[in-house]
RNA sequence: GACCCCAUCGUCUAGUAUGGUCUAGGACAAGAGCUUUUCAAGCUCUCGACACCGGUUCAAAUCCGGUUGGGGUCGCCA
């Protein structure tokens, strides 16, 4: 115990996480608040592994939130185990033993005998809060199998390790008036409680699985931005107090204070958390933006880890940075572009085969041929200069090309796409369009022979019509085989 | 059920300690418009709340009491 002495000065405050499951947003923003604290007051953080449970504490789950306060960059001072400190636990309880504050059960347990009397917490959020000890059963401080209860356990570490201020879920207030008759019982001096409230599923209730929660490691991988998560979950039942929304950790550490955080538990809002994710996306230097993205591309097979061309990952990165409110949705936007084959989403091809373009297409690829330096606004002035000669809108030629671009009936700027893609890519692309018109069963001659059939189904009758009919359903039959081979959506 | 906590737009909140400056401000979402080759983004606007009842007071979102509603905890789990 040499450690704390001299450790009496200054905010000490902990976190204490149990690894018997991972970290979530629950937890993820009880240490955030301990961390601001601690780095506000030029105070220690330190971090308190409660793995007392043998049978449920996984090494897994200690790495993953680990693993994840990294993430959210919340570093610590110190750290401790609660599985290595059971003699300690015992030492304290063996003195209240032999004080007769304690007695020993049947199976060997040892259980605190509780004093009747009104119990006074005064809580730094919520104020002067009074239990009557006659609603505490005697506390159990040492299990049958000799491991400490949480309770105790947490008393003495929180005594002994110098914690000053303890900031906790509200779910622990009534954990409150049982930990306190401890600290007196033992003559440790009380720390000051918070109870931050709690933040609850869409459905109100406690954040569960069910509810909403999610692994902090999830939400990384969704592609949401540390920075973006820790703003997010300062804002739930925290505020500035200045209607400031986009706040960097570093103004939070040096405006947090405890008197303004809220007593009102919070629903979790995952759109405002993308909304926020996409500001701070917005604002990342391209380069920096870039290197956050590539793995999401690697993984998804799109860029190689090896060798990528930098440049062109880049400008795609900065057509796509202003559109993105993830860094997975920047995969689903811009995947195309690195692709070898268009992947086609179902509105796409409908709208695709509406209008046959094979001979603007092939014009359009003359014109592209024209131009040597091929960019933004050679494209554009030659693409305009085609649509007019053709007595055309736009619009009438730029949704096609962008379906046999990309795949999709919607994107970035065709022409900075087409400039992206490259000459090459661009003529290949256009190219497979028309081929695919060209296998395709004319939609008019389908609609135009549906109506024929009705006709005649109505105006000359059954038995005549059937041969029509046949050659419909081939018909039909060679539209749904075309269909199927689109299905697989790759050209 | 018992004990405890909480109560401002659908959601996050400002305002509550020091009652008048609040016919309640901002943000997300929703809706409309502008912009435009589409979708986003951006910009502009609209919708939308002091849970209820009773006090105190010249004056209450703010103070007090009650009601209602929601939540948490009631383990030899943490």
């Amino acid at each position: 115990m040499n450690k704390i002495k001299g450790i009496s000065n200054g905010v000490r405050v902990r976190f204490a996480p149990s690894p018997t499951g991972y970290l979530h947003v629950g937890g993820a923003r009880t240490a955030l608040f301990n961390w601001l604290y601690a780095r506000n007051t030029g105070g220690k953080l330190i971090l308190r592994i409660e793995d007392t449970d043998t049978t449920r504490s996984r090494k897994v789950y200690l790495d993953e939130i680990l693993e994840s306060l990294s993430w959210l960059k919340m570093d610590w001072d110190e750290i401790y185990y609660q599985s290595k400190r059971f003699d300690l636990y015992r030492e304290y309880a063996d003195r209240l033993l032999n004080e007769g504050k304690a007695y020993r059960a049947e199976n060997g347990a040892i259980i605190y005998k509780v004093e009747s009397g009104k119990i006074e917490i005064n809580d730094l959020i919520r104020g002067q809060i009074e239990f009557d000890a006659a609603f505490i059963k005697d506390q159990v401080l040492i299990k049958e199998d000799k491991s400490p209860t949480y309770n105790f356990a947490c008393v003495v570490d929180d005594a002994l390790l110098g914690i000053t201020h303890i900031l906790r879920g509200d779910d622990h207030i009534s954990n409150t008036p049982k930990q306190v008759v401890l600290y007196k019982a033992m003559g440790f001096k009380l720390p000051k409680f918070a109870h931050l409230p709690l933040i609850l599923g869409r459905d109100g209730s406690r954040l569960s699985k069910r509810t909403g929660a999610t692994a902090i490691s999830d939400w990384r991988k969704m592609g949401y931005l540390p920075e973006a998560f820790t703003n997010y979950l300062l804002l739930l039942g925290w505020s500035p107090g200045n209607n400031q929304e986009i706040i960097d950790i570093k103004s939070a550490v040096k405006k947090f204070s405890i008197k303004n955080i809220n007593k009102t538990a919070a629903v979790f809002d995952k759109d405002k958390l993308t909304w926020l994710n996409a500001q701070y996306i917005k604002k990342y230097e391209p380069e920096k933006l870039m290197d956050l993205l590539l793995p999401f591309l690697c993984s998804a097979g799109l860029v190689k880890k090896e060798n990528f061309d930098r440049e062109e990952v880049l400008s795609v990165v900065k057509l796509f940075q202003k559109r993105i409110a993830t860094l997975v949705e920047f995969v689903e936007f811009s995947g195309f572009v690195f692709a070898g084959k268009v992947k086609f989403t179902q509105d796409a091809k409908k709208k695709f085969f509406e209008r046959d373009l094979t001979k603007e297409f092939k014009l359009l690829i003359e014109r592209f041929d024209k131009i040597s330096d091929f960019n933004y606004t050679k494209i554009e002035e030659e693409f305009r200069s085609l649509v007019n000669e053709l007595g055309l809108k736009a619009g009438d030629l730029v949704h096609p090309v962008r379906i046999a671009l990309s795949g999709n009936t919607v994107g970035p700027g065709l022409f900075e796409t087409i400039a992206l893609l490259g000459k090459e890519k661009t003529k290949e692309r256009l190219n497979m369009a028309q081929k695919a018109w060209k296998s395709a069963p004319r939609l008019e001659c389908f609609v135009l022979l549906f109506v024929a059939v009705s006709m005649m189904t109505t105006l000359i009758g059954c038995g005549t019509a059937k041969g029509a009919y046949e050659g419909l359903k081939d018909d039909w039959r060679t539209a749904q085989q075309w269909d199927d081979k689109m299905k697989e959506n790759w050209w």
